[in-house]
DNA sequence: TGTAATTACGGGATACGTAAAGATG
DNA sequence: CATCTTTACGTATCCCGTAATTACA
C-alpha cells in the first residue's frame, strides 16, 4: 500500500484539526480523508486520532506518528529534491532561530527575497538567543552570536560583531567612567549569562588582549534585558555595536573605553549536524553567507570580516 | 504516484545490479521493476541508471538519490516501528562500529542473542576504533573506548574499563621493571595516539592521582599495534586489561606497577545526535548496555562499575 | 545468439466521488 | 439540529502478470 499519500494527509489533518479542511486543501472529497487515515491506522494497527463531531485530537500514538511522519516526509521530499527537475529547488518548511534584536534589524528585513527566490519553500521563524534546544524544537538552521560549541551542532562562521563598552548618562554621573579595562573591576557590570565568558570580560588593548574579572549585581539570559539594564543606568555592559548603535546616536548611552575594543564575538550559522544536509537549509545558509559577507549584497552589513 | 515502491525497487537495483534478481527477491515480475524505476525516473525528471543488457550502472543523479532515497525509506520505517502492532519491532540494517579487539572478544560472541531477539533487524559490523568517520561512515552505532570529544555524537557510558601498565619479559630484562610511575620517564613508551591523553599517562596512587608524561619512539593508533608492539618488547604500555589478560595469563607480558592502577576508560556508546532516535540504534543501545552492565547478564562482563 | 530490459495487452484490484447514514455537542 | 465523520455503491484509474519485442555483448 502506499504510505506516503495517508502520511501527508494525516500530518495536514494533525495541524489543521479536521478532515474536512484537509480535504478543501487537497481540492479532494472528505471521504478520501477518511479513508486514507483509516487505512492508516489499520495498517500501523493503531488509532492514531480520537474523533468526535466537534473535536479531533491526536492520541498517544497519533503525536509520536506525527513527528516520525513529518521527519519521514521530510526526507522524501529531500530524495526529490536531489535530482532531476527539482534539483536545487527546496520545498517544505524551514525553522530558523535568530536572535531577537539581530533578527528583527538584520535578517527579517532580507527574509522577503528568500522568499521571493525559492517559492515552494515556507520559514517558521522563532526568535531566541539559546544555543541548547535547537534539536530539542525541530530547528533547522540558527544564527547565534558567541562562541557555539554544543554537542551535535555544526557552526559556520559567517562574520564577526563589534561590541561596545556601555553606560547610561545617569549611571556615569553616579559612579563616573572608567579609564581603563582593569577600572571596571569596581564598578557595576551587567553580565550576559548566554556567553561562556560570563564574568570574565576581554578586550583588545594597544599592548596585546586584557581579561577582566567582572562584578556586579544584575545578570540576566536576555540580550534585551541587558539593553535595558544599560538604559536605565544599572550599570556597565558589553553590547554588540550593532544593538545599541541607536542608542548611542541619541545620547540615550555612551561609549566608554573606546582605546580598548571589547573582542569581537563570532556571528554563525549553526545547525543539526547531518550525514545529508537538507537541501532548504543549505539554501538558506548560503542567502545568509552571502548577505552578511563584507562584500555581500547588503547594503550596510552588521558584521566586519577580521577578528 | 506512489513513491515509495519505487524507492525501495531502486534501491534495491543499484545494491543488486539487475533488474530479474530485484524482481526474484521481491517475488512479482520483471516488468514490475522495469515499470517502477522508468515511473520514478519519468517522475523524477532525471535518468537514474544507465541500462544495458549487462551492466546496470547508476549515473551520478542515481547515486545522489539513491543515498536520500535509503535515508527516507528508513525514516518512513522509523515512522512505522513507532506504533501499533509493530511498536518497539526494529527492523532494517544496523550498522554497529566497534573497537577490534574488544569488538572480537565481547561483542560478536553476543550478537547472536540480539539479531535472534529481533528477526527484522540485519546487522553490517565494521571494525575500527576511529572517532571521527561515524556520521561519514553512516554509522548508526559504535563501541568505543576513552574520552568521547567529538562534535555532532551523543555518547552513553555503559561501563568502565580497567588497564594495565604492561611490558615483555625480554624488554624487562634489557630495561629493568619501573618501580614507580615517574620512573616510566626513563623508559620506552608505547603510546596509543587514538587518546586524546596521548603523551600523558595518568595513574590513581595510594596518595591520589598521579600523571607522567611519558616519551618512546613508538606510536601507534592501532591497538593491536599497541598490544603487538609490547610483545615483541617495544617498551612499556597501558592496555585494557580484556585485551591483555590472556597474554599476561600466559606469561608472555608481564603486569607492571601493581600498586599504581592506571586510570580507568570509559566504555561508551557512540551514536550521531538525533532528534528521534531510530527504534534500531535504541534496541541495539540497551541490548549492549544490559549485556555490559555490572550485573548485567554477561557472565564476565568485561567492564566495572565505578569510575 | 542468448540474456536481459522494454513495450503491448487484457484482467483485476484499488481508490475515488457522489450520496446516504450515523454520531455528537 | 447542524456539522462532521463514516458507510455504501458505481465507476474510473492504475498496476500487475503474461507474452511479444527490442537491445546489447
Amino acid at each position: 500500500m502506499d504510505l506516503l499519500a495517508p502520511m501527508r494527509t494525516f500530518v495536514r489533518v494533525v495541524e489543521t484539526g479536521s478532515f474536512t479542511a484537509v480535504a478543501r486543501e487537497a481540492s479532494t472529497s472528505q471521504p478520501t480523508i477518511s479513508r486514507q487515515i483509516a487505512a492508516l491506522e489499520a495498517h500501523l494497527g493503531a488509532r492514531l486520532l480520537t474523533r468526535s463531531t466537534r473535536a479531533l485530537t491526536p492520541t498517544q500514538d497519533g503525536r509520536a506518528f506525527y513527528e516520525h511522519a513529518r521527519r519521514a516526509l521530510e526526507a522524501v521530499g529531500e530524495a526529490e529534491n536531489a535530482v532531476g527537475r527539482r534539483r536545487g529547488r527546496p520545498s517544505g518548511t524551514l525553522k530558523l532561530s535568530i536572535p531577537v534584536v539581530f533578527g528583527r534589524l538584520h535578517v527579517v528585513p532580507r527574509l522577503g527575497r528568500f522568499l521571493a527566490r525559492y517559492p515552494e519553500l515556507s520559514i517558521e521563524l522563532a526568535m531566541g538567543d539559546g544555543f541548547a534546544d535547537l534539536v530539542e524544537q525541530g530547528i533547522d538552521l540558527a544564527i547565534r552570536v558567541g562562541v557555539v560549541q554544543d554537542q551535535g551542532l555544526v557552526a559556520r562562521r559567517i562574520g564577526t560583531v563589534r561590541r561596545l563598552a556601555v553606560a547610561a548618562p545617569s549611571y556615569l554621573r553616579r559612579r563616573g567612567a572608567p579609564d581603563s579595562p582593569a577600572a571596571l573591576a569596581s564598578h557595576d557590570c551587567i553580565a550576559y549569562t548566554r556567553l561562556a565568558t560570563g564574568n570574565r570580560w576581554h578586550f583588545q588593548g594597544r599592548d596585546g588582549p586584557i581579561a577582566v574579572d567582572i562584578t556586579g549585581r544584575f545578570a540576566t539570559d536576555s540580550s534585551e534585558g541587558v539593553r535595558e539594564a544599560v538604559r536605565v543606568g544599572l550599570g556597565v555592559a558589553l553590547i554588540p555595536a550593532f544593538a545599541i548603535s541607536d542608542e548611542v546616536r541619541r545620547g540615550r548611552v555612551r561609549v566608554l573605553l573606546r582605546d580598548y575594543e571589547p573582542t569581537p564575538l563570532p556571528l554563525s550559522l549553526v545547525y543539526p549536524s547531518r550525514r545529508l544536509v537538507p537541501l532548504k537549509v543549505r539554501a538558506m545558509a548560503d542567502f545568509l553567507a552571502r548577505e552578511f559577507a563584507p562584500d555581500g549584497p547588503g547594503k550596510a552589513p552588521p558584521t566586519e570580516s577580521g577578528g
